[in-house]
DNA sequence: GAAACTATGATTAGGCC
DNA sequence: TGGCCTAATCATAGTTT
């Protein structure tokens, strides 16, 4: 059941943000190929994953897909943005979202370590005094959190 | 407030499938951006509209978009089909979609017709007795649907 | 004809196996 | 791992302004 509002972030959790990706990929497959139908107009998704070679697309028949993406290669802003594209560009998107994931990564260590910080004081191993001023404020911050998440 | 399922068909009334259109693309755009944000993929959604000359796409940063269509144009299947794609074949598509709507229509005018003839003959204009047999029948057909979309 | 509203159907997060 | 389940959120058809 679902507890709270999703944050809009990206999933660390492996296999968590793979289950949500295969339900909502078909969500949106679902979406495109109704729009498509209620009102009779060409739509096609594609979606590309990490991990397999080959992008998701909408609609199956890969035909009228390209139909899509030819119209849209046609349209003549696109001409002057298209020289943009080159591998230097491509790897440059792929390098900042390598580095977002890896700031949410370290977020969430620091979180795990904090909490771990946290249960040795409440069974008695450590004592409030043996922390330095960071892990304190950190702790603070981690509870505030937790209170607010269950509100 | 949605009374029953949605029939998934082509909407013939203009001005209803305009308003689903505008809104099932915002909701559509927005499952795009929620799926690349949450399983941080690259995504690309594009819907071609009969009457705006440009279509529609996600993301809003073209080259983000072209990025993806450049990947989508990599893959080698996809070399085969694109010598496939010509007017036409991109013309026959049209017409396969026109010629489904032409008989959507036929159908709802059809419905129409024998909707008024039942009323005339409710209000006593008309008898039973002046109708031909496919008028009858088709009244009949009527009936059930009414009756089946009541339940 | 667009914008706001709202009841209802559709989607889905998290749990479970 | 992947499919099923269900409560809860989300999207939207039909209506109103």
């Amino acid at each position: 059941m679902t507890r709270k509002k999703v944050k809009l972030a990206f999933i660390t959790n492996d296999s968590s943000r793979k289950a949500t990706f295969k339900k909502r990929k078909k969500g949106l497959m679902k979406k495109v190929s109704e729009l498509s139908t209620l009102c009779g107009v060409d739509a096609c998704a594609v979606i590309y994953n990490h991990y397999d070679s080959q992008p998701d697309i909408w609609p199956e028949d890969h035909n009228a897909a390209l139909r899509v993406v030819a119209q849209f290669k046609r349209m003549p802003e696109m001409e002057q943005s298209k020289k943009m594209i080159n591998q230097a560009s491509f790897i440059h998107h792929r390098i900042s979202k390598a580095a977002e994931q890896l700031k949410k990564l370290r977020h969430d260590n620091r979180e795990k370590e904090v909490t771990d910080v946290m249960y040795q004081c409440s069974i008695g191993k450590l004592g409030l005094h043996g922390l330095v001023v960071a892990d304190l404020n950190d702790m603070g911050w981690l509870i505030d959190q937790k209170v607010e998440g269950d509100l």
